[in-house]
DNA sequence: GCCGACACGTGAGAC
DNA sequence: TGTCTCACGTGTCGG
């Protein structure tokens, strides 16, 4: 594949400068989360070289396309979703695998605003706002009215979102992580099932206001969103996802209602149980140890391919090595060092590996600002930083997590453009202090910011249109535009269809009530159907089901109406549950359909009781998305 | 407003070029317009500062992207258009409005391939390859292979669509005239309604085998389709319309059918009915005498409003004044000028008077290759020149006429880059020819090229996204990404409503069957499903099917491999096709499987053969994966 | 060696 | 004033 490389990066800063701004200060709505919000993430692997050739693959999760689906995901969804985050699968490279902050998006509750306040305590509150206070603090400098910030109420919703920037899930842990091990969506719905769970962090949200949680297992990680209110499972919302997360593997078409308990095949596999979360708070960080293994230091070590653009980054590497470690070193710094207070953000501070080459007069660290990257080959694996002081809700260890490259970019940019007091380790590398004027020099690192940014734009443009052929710019502009009127025409067609559709249903409805003998059953459907629109799938009352599970072989009988092809959603059924048809007769008598099949188990072996809920749940539902 | 601006391209000349080669190359298919196709466009306004005004509203056409709206409007409706033409509207110096050709798309006869000519004469034939061939060595040099063009037949349709380039209407003449002038519709469908039509073109259109012709008023211009087919009016094209076409302002929802007579309320502005299209073939073409009065010309006639951006305009204009007139003078040379034929088209020659500045080494006349310009303050509106000529049927100057300002920069091209011989004129103004060395100045030029495209393409995608709010091209970049999720999101949406509503729709027509005075609707709707099912046709070969009508009932016997749940798929296609199961049964015997279904068909009735074909080509598809 | 695509540094306009 | 965006010419890489 010879496609160029668009440098992955995160996220410009300016965006960042607005999402800190918008969360601080008190002149904005404090619950309305700006779309740009993030948090380091966590890399896919630990190995530079190894996720090189990983983002040479296009279908990789890139940071401001995911915040910009969670922001469509929420706001287009009907059900009113407080948050949505985006778990990032990654390999450690002890070989486990985790799940760390990707993105995510909060939404906020809104009719909360007036009663704010329900749970928390004012010493609570008075500790969050100084954790915000001493993290605002800690980025001051952005714009110069930050420092009235933090006068207004934290909410519960809102400080469980912004505390979930410092979780993982090792391995198959927690909500996310079961989810992500069985593939296979989890969604609990109601106080008392969240209060119940297993997973320390469902209970906490449960705490914090929530009513329900969902984490749904799409390519490279776990789609987790939570609710206020109490929102029943739809095969919408899993329509949804499939649309805007589809990496092409995963399937999330049909799935039985699942606890959080059970269904996971390889107990096993659940290794360091809520180890995690346990975790003591306040643990100082020391990324030194951690940065330390990682093979991204040491160039030589990491040559498994001869990927022409890898030899950039490692000549990239040989370049900024030594800048790497002062970095690292001083990175246990940060939110422990109030010097930090006059470091300035500036905008578009990006993290740049993924681009070649650069020319001798600026070896520059150009870092992301305001999240890891978590997907393109210069990413740092701070996340194995990341790891150890989650569920960190006190001290500013937990927030300032969140803005350790922010923090970072900030040196740097302090030495580059600013003269500051000498420090006792070299920082000043960074930068070649003397390329006779000075000016300019800003000049030219704004301008590549410029171009990193539009490059990084570009990179997700690529990630919403599908088919791009040629991966060249042009081409790839091109393509979007037709995408887009592909796009407009067949929303266009549908939705003249869905209104050809609704004529008709209404004249049919004129003439149906105009049988006396049907009257009476009439708005019933009509309901049920109207139900069906709200994508709330209920069962209707009078299916009896029975199940029988005799060594590998399975008997099923239904009996239930014989409105809505109960067959089709009944064969659909035991075909996505991968149930061989041995025999099967079905039969009707006046309106009531009795199916009885026999069934051969394939590759998995059901119980009666799974399968009679599976079978249940999946029949009595009404609209089954899974042929198209 | 303080937008920057994007200088409103036409084309890359890439694609020109492969254009050129599909229709004048015997191993492309003729009949297929490649999507870039199109030819010079009237301006706007005469007055270069007024369109420079217009040209700030963001809403302007921008020929490429016209082109793709076309493009996506034939390719995605359910009827069969031949081709669609945008006639774009501007105002003349004198006051009138004019209509003339925007942009093309010509999609072709589908089955009339084999049976190539209807009605066109050897001769007739003989003539059209004459004149492609003309101007296929006019423009000579594009490919090396260009010289064996023509030697395919050109169709009626083909033909027609070629020469419409050559039209223009003036104040309400002609259909595209009079839908234009009375912001309604036009709907010609029937032969006989054409060929009784007071539009010469419309007449002309019936004779190449024309059965509708459709005109649209859309925004700055009236959208013209035509089909060799018979297509009545639906509401569905002009949703197409207005979301493809959507200038804020027309709004052409709902519309009473119009014959192209009838409607107009002011007859006066009528005023020189058809006195273009009676015009005299072969009248020798001076551009001369017309560009003179052009305000273009004289910019210090036309300070109208002080835009600061127009003073490059007019500096622009100063600077190249005199290129101007040579070029008008040379133009008429085009086509009669057999010593063309070594010119060469460059590709990505493009006109581009909107960029702001050049520096100095670059006082060139970046021509635009092959359409004149619609849009923006640099178009020469040739327009004017293009209105004489018109309905030119014969001599090269109708065809030539869509390749003037290509050949234009042909010339340019070929002082730039080629040593040509002495020309009459001082054409060689366009380039400085000593800049030092030689290599690298072209390479300036490719360069200057690729950033035109990609600004090309930058427009275009403005143009298609809403809501760009800073006309950055990082925010458009930003916005175009979510838009396109919207879009998705939006579609998803749309789609689920739709099956929700089908299947209400399905339930209750089960209910509405049982009265059987309302099955004629039945028969367009079976139709529209059974195109759906024969979109696929790939059959398994060992699947026997055997379908019997009796009546309301049916009686279904299929006979197939057991693998891949066919079960399912028939219970599935059943349901699809609103058939009740009133019994079934299946039974495996080793590898096979046998269904029977008895059904009773609710709303819809289907003959034998219609209920076997659509369950054949149903069942046997392996997996129906409608979506990407 | 030519051509296309890209990133880069730079000067300049806009706010 | 600085900040931001842009177009331009150039060096360079890969096909």
């Amino acid at each position: 594949m010879t496609e160029y490389r668009y440098p992955l990066m995160d996220l410009w800063t300016d965006d960042n400068a607005s999402m800190v701004e918008g969360f601080m200060s008190s002149n904005h709505s404090p619950l309305t989360w700006p779309p740009s919000s993030s948090a380091p993430a966590t890399n896919t692997a630990a190995d530079p070289t190894k996720t090189l050739n990983q983002s040479q693959s296009s279908l990789l999760l890139n940071q401001e396309n995911l915040q910009q689906r969670l922001h469509t995901l929420i706001e287009f969804s009907r059900e009113n979703w407080t948050y949505a985050i985006f778990w990032q699968s990654s390999v450690q490279t002890s070989g486990d695998s985790m799940l760390g902050w990707g993105d995510g998006y909060y939404k906020g509750e809104e009719h909360k605003r007036i009663q704010k306040m329900t749970s928390s305590s004012a010493a609570e509150q008075d500790h969050r706002k100084k954790v915000l206070r001493e993290l605002s603090s800690l980025i001051s400098g952005v714009r110069a009215s930050a420092d009235d910030a933090v006068d207004e109420e934290v909410t519960d919703t809102e400080w469980f979102f912004l505390v979930s920037m410092t979780q993982s899930f090792i391995n198959g842990v927690g909500l996310p992580g079961q989810a992500f091990v069985a593939s296979a969506p989890l969604w609990l719905a109601g106080s008392e099932r969240l209060a119940s769970s297993s997973c320390e962090r469902v209970r906490q949200g449960q705490v914090f206001g929530l009513q329900t949680m969902v984490c749904v297992p799409s390519g490279s990680g776990v789609l987790e969103l939570g609710s206020t209110e109490l929102i029943l499972p739809s095969s919408d919302l899993m329509d949804k996802v499939r649309v805007l997360f589809n990496f092409s593997s995963i399937e999330i078409g049909s799935w039985p209602l699942q606890t959080d308990q059970g269904l996971i095949s390889d107990p096993s596999v659940v290794r360091i149980r809520e180890s995690v979360d346990r975790a003591p708070a306040n643990a100082p960080i020391n990324f030194q140890e951690i940065s330390k293994p990682i093979q991204f230091e040491n160039p030589s070590s990491s040559s498994l391919t001869e990927n022409p653009s890898r030899n950039y980054i490692q000549h990239q590497q040989q370049k900024e090595k030594q800048s790497f470690l002062t970095r690292d070193l001083n990175f246990s710094k940060f939110g422990f060092d109030s010097n930090s207070h006059s470091l300035k953000i500036e905008s578009g501070e990006i993290l740049n590996f993924g681009e070649s080459r650069r020319n001798s007069s600026s070896n520059i660290i150009s870092t992301n600002s305001q999240r890891g990257s978590s997907n393109e080959e210069g990413m740092l694996s701070f996340t194995s930083g990341v790891i150890l002081p989650s569920a960190v809700v006190k001290s500013n260890g937990g927030a300032g997590d969140s803005e350790n490259s922010d923090l970072e970019a900030s040196v740097r940019e302090s030495e580059s453009s600013r003269v500051v007091g000498p420090e006792k380790r070299p920082r000043k590398r960074g930068r070649k202090p003397a390329n006779g004027r000075e000016e300019p020099l800003n000049h030219v690192e704004a301008e590549r910011q410029r171009r990193e940014k539009l490059n990084q734009r570009f990179y997700s443009l690529r990630a919403v249109v599908p088919n791009v052929s040629k991966m060249d710019k042009a081409s790839l502009l091109a393509d979007a535009i037709t995408y887009i009127n592909e796009l407009n025409m067949k929303l266009q067609t549908a939705e003249s269809d869905k209104e050809a559709l609704q004529s008709q249903l209404d004249s049919l409805k004129g003439l149906a009530s105009k049988e006396s003998q049907y009257s009476g059953l009439v708005p019933r459907l009509l309901d049920q159907n109207l139900k069906v629109l709200n994508h709330h799938g209920n069962k209707s009352p009078e299916t009896d089901i029975e199940v029988k599970v005799m060594g590998l072989e399975a008997m099923i009988r239904i009996g239930c109406n014989k409105k809505n092809h109960p067959a089709a959603r009944l064969m659909v059924t035991l075909k996505e549950l991968d149930l061989e048809v041995h025999h099967a007769s079905m039969s009707v008598v006046k309106d009531l359909m009795i199916q009885q099949v026999t069934v051969k188990m394939g590759r998995r072996n059901y119980t009666q009781e799974q399968l009679r809920v599976a079978i249940s749940t999946k029949v009595t539902e009404p609209q089954s998305v899974s042929n198209r």
